[in-house]
DNA sequence: AGCCGGGCATAACTAATCTA
DNA sequence: TAGATTAGTTATGCCCGGCT
C-alpha cells in the first residue's frame, strides 16, 4: 500500500490522492513514469518526482523512520506489508496507570521469536535497545498513548523513532471497538485457559506478589499473560491489515466512475 | 499581472475510547 | 480511576495553478 500512497508529499491531501487514482496513477512509478499528471504544472511535476525517487530509495534501503514524519499516525499502517519481517510487536506491563508508572514486563515479537524482559532480571535500557535493534515498524495496541510514552518515561531514547501501526485506532477505523481482549474474540483469536481470566489490572497484582512476596508462580503467570498478548498482536494485524487494505481499494475503484 | 477558486495545512475544539 | 491520544469536525488563511 505504500508505493500507492501520495500523501507523502507536501501539499497533497486525501482529495489529491484520490484523484490521481481516479487518473490511473495508483502507483510511484506509475507518477514517475507518466510525462505530466494532470492539474499539476511541470516543474511541480518534476519536484515531485524528486521526492517519489527519494521515498522509494528510502524504502528500497530499509529506512522506514524516513515515513515516520511524512505519513500521519492513521496511515502509518501503509507501511505493514512492506517492513516485514523487521515488524516488531510490543507489549508492555505496569504497576498501575499512571504516566510515570514503572514498567515491569515488556514483551517483544519479531520474525516468530517471542522475548520477555523483566524488570530486576533482564529489563535493562540497554537489553530493551539490543532487543528492539533492527525493527522498522511498530505494532501495539493502544501503544502511541500507553506503552511508547511509558517505555519513553522509563528507558529514555531506548524505542526507535519508527512508524508505528497502532491497532487500537486501525480496529476502530474497520468498526471494531473495545480493548484488546475483545478485539479479539471478535475477530475469533483465542487464548490459552490459565490465561484467559487474567486483566491488565491483575498483572498489575501479580507484579506486587512477585516483588514483595517473592511468588515465582505469580510471575511465571505474568510472564505467560504477556506472551499472549504480545503474540496475539500478530494475527489481529494481519487481520487489520488486509480489512483496511481493501477498504482503501474499494475506495480506489469507486474512483473509476 | 491580477483575480479567482480549489485544496492543503494548521489550529482549536469535541467526543470517544483505551491502557495496568 | 486518571490521563492521554487520536480521529474527526470546523474555520481560517495561504499557496498554487488556471484563466483572462
Amino acid at each position: 500500500m505504500i508505493r500507492r500512497t501520495f500523501v507523502i508529499l507536501p501539499s497533497i491531501g486525501n482529495g489529491t490522492e484520490r484523484s490521481l487514482w481516479r487518473d490511473g496513477i495508483r502507483h510511484w512509478d506509475e507518477f514517475i513514469d507518466s510525462p505530466s499528471i494532470n492539474g499539476m504544472s511541470q516543474s511541480r511535476k518534476e519536484k515531485m518526482d524528486e521526492h517519489l525517487i527519494e521515498a522509494r530509495e528510502m524504502l528500497n534501503s530499509g529506512h522506514s523512520h524516513y515515513f515516520t514524519n511524512l505519513l500521519v499516525p492513521c496511515e502509518q499502517w501503509r507501511l505493514f506489508q512492506e517492513m516485514e519481517p523487521s515488524v516488531t510487536y510490543l507489549d508492555i506491563e505496569t504497576d498501575g496507570l499512571r504516566h510515570d508508572s514503572k514498567v515491569t514486563v515488556v514483551g517483544i515479537h519479531r520474525d516468530g521469536e517471542t522475548r520477555t524482559l523483566v524488570r530486576g532480571i533482564d529489563l535493562h535500557s540497554d537489553s530493551l535497545a539490543r532487543a528492539l535493534r533492527g525493527t522498522k515498524l511498530l505494532v501495539t495496541f493502544n501503544g502511541r498513548s500507553f506503552d511508547v510514552p511509558l517505555l519513553d518515561f522509563n528507558f529514555p531514547f531506548t524505542v526507535p523513532r519508527v512508524p508505528h501501526f497502532d491497532l487500537r485506532h486501525g480496529c476502530a477505523r474497520i468498526g471494531l471497538r473495545g480493548g484488546l481482549k475483545k478485539v479479539e474474540r471478535d475477530v475469533g483469536i483465542g487464548r490459552p485457559k490459565e490465561v484467559d481470566y487474567v486483566t491488565g489490572e491483575e498483572a498489575a497484582y501479580l507484579w506486587k506478589l512477585w516483588e514483595r512476596k517473592g511468588n515465582q508462580n505469580a510471575l511465571n503467570l505474568l510472564r505467560r499473560y504477556n506472551e499472549e498478548d504480545t503474540r496475539n498482536l500478530e494475527p489481529l494485524a494481519r487481520h487489520t491489515y488486509e480489512r483496511l487494505k481493501s477498504r482503501l481499494e474499494g475506495e480506489m475503484i469507486e474512483c473509476q466512475r
